[in-house]
DNA sequence: ACTTTAGCATGAATCTAATTCATAATTTAC
DNA sequence: GTAAATTATGAATTAGATTCATGCTAAAGT
């Protein structure tokens, strides 16, 4: 016994509107072919739908308990239906969020607050723990968007550039360092650098400055949080290098020299990656925009 | 967009098999075939449904909601499917009676109350008003069985035999005809006759014997009860005629002269008439089996 | 009761969609 | 890197749905 929807909205369809023939508009269909589709709905179930040789067509008492069927069966498919056109047009969704970019918290978090208030039906979340692989991670659909630093040529995923910061080195006013007008990858070579609490690898530093040169510092300190790192630094108990817009937005920076990194100075940009069908989505677009926003005014010296 | 049960099967019993390959075997499908189905739903949907370029396909966020969807809609399906295969083999269903024949009453409640023991699932019911064109009211499907005495010959109906009986005449022993080995049609003609408040049309009496002779009785007095009709034909207040079984199973009958109509005595069969399409059904067969039991229980003169 | 009209059924032809077959392209496992 | 397994694809085939023309039947009108 095969039964399609196709097969519910006939017959639900010739039910209200009384007829076949009236129904034929409605269906898109013409008189014919929907007869002849009764007559295979009729050899499927085994029972007559309507009362044949009644005109025009009266259901039967099984064919009452089709239309219940359908008036259960139909509305839920429709809101499949619509459901989709949401989800493909980013009215509604999954943004998973994967960030190989420590620091990237900051901003990162009002952002979302905010996304939240526009798109409450965009189930919106941090996952943490495949910084690594976070491409992949993107790939496999297990995360939405990835913030990156470095962005690579791939066929299904885009790279949305969010802005531009230079990584920026600081250390207590009174540090021998303070002095220079850049910082060298050599400077670090007896150095105490602080750091957030990853791999050194994915530190602007390190995989732009030091690993590139060969060089390793005297000491690498984890530190999980900005603030203490500032704290830490200020006191000299060693040096650190942080986006330019964490310093800016940063309270207690008064007792820190900045420099930047290199004569002509570093510059990194940040990207959001995600995959290229999901670039036009609504919330995608909300986040990208929202994004640049709350950047600029964290950069914004205060 | 187009979206049917057998794209939502297809989703579910890749899903649930873990790969295409798997899922041909459930299907009945090839791999190709499903291949080019998954396709198809996709491009109707607008999304993936399967993260591509995995191997087994994995569910993508869009997908896990077609399934969430198909777990409440199939199961919908098959409900109804098995609802009509019951309906089909008569386990569940309608059974509305029309009954042509007034004194029937007697014999048909105690067959619907054993049918309602064997058949808690079908929704038993006695129609009144329609006694007229009660073959009318079962093609249309407003009944699904009569109890007739007058079977015809059509396409979609179906008379089955249940008894015969005689409608017998009755008369207080001490009224004139009582002598007499049997009554004839112009005995009536200065009678009072009692009957069951219908139509003179629909009473054996008439539509056999006063009807097709021309012959009227002096009065017809018209009276619900059968134990009220033998009280009154006791007290000589009129005749009756009522069928044989009526007489054989009521009380008090010994006051009353019973005689056969004519000289070669009336008889007459009771049928019950569905629909062709119904006949095989199994509270039908249960019916009509009940019908003979019952009946000749009540026969059985006690 | 007879005729007309509207609505449904049917068969053959046509058109559309689904499936198969053969094979290519990818991915995973070893 | 190679082999094995799995999915994708294109062309041919097959099955299914629709149309067209027409027949049939029930309801409406005379």
């Amino acid at each position: 016994m095969n039964i399609e929807l196709k097969h519910l909205r006939i017959i639900l369809a010739i039910h209200e509107s009384g007829s076949v023939q009236k129904a034929t508009e409605q269906l898109n269909m013409t008189q014919s072919a929907i007869s002849h589709q009764l007559r295979y709905i009729k050899d499927q179930l085994g029972v007559d739908i309507f009362i044949p040789e009644t005109r025009p067509l009266k259901l039967s008492a099984e064919g009452l308990e089709l239309i219940n069927a359908a008036r259960r069966i139909l509305p839920e498919v429709e809101k499949l239906k619509s459901r989709f056109i949401d989800l493909k047009s980013g009215q509604t969704g999954r943004l998973f969020i994967a960030i190989e970019c420590h620091a990237c918290f900051e901003w990162l978090f009002p952002v979302l607050n905010l996304l939240r208030e526009h798109h409450s039906n965009v189930d919106i979340d941090i996952k943490p723990g495949l910084a690594f692989n976070a491409i992949e991670a993107l790939k496999n659909e297990e995360v939405d968007l990835v913030i990156s630093a470095d962005p690579e040529k791939l066929p299904d995923v885009r790279f949305h550039e969010l802005f531009t910061y230079a990584p920026t080195f600081i250390s207590a006013k009174d540090h021998p360092l303070a002095e220079r007008p850049y910082i060298n990858a050599s400077d670090f070579t007896d150095q105490t650098v602080i750091t957030y609490p990853v791999s050194v690898e994915r530190l602007d530093l390190f995989n732009q400055l030091l690993i590139p040169q060969g060089i390793e510092p005297k000491t690498i300190r984890q530190i999980e949080l900005t603030s203490v790192i500032l704290l830490l630094v200020g006191a000299n108990k060693g040096v650190s290098v942080l986006p330019d817009w964490v310093l800016q937005s940063a309270r207690d920076t008064e007792l820190l020299a900045q420099k930047k990194l290199t004569k002509s100075g570093m510059t990194r940009k940040l990207y959001a990656a995600v995959r290229t069908r999901d670039s036009e989505k609504l919330y995608i677009e909300t986040f990208l925009s929202l994004s640049k926003d709350v950047f600029s005014r964290l950069a914004r010296p205060r």
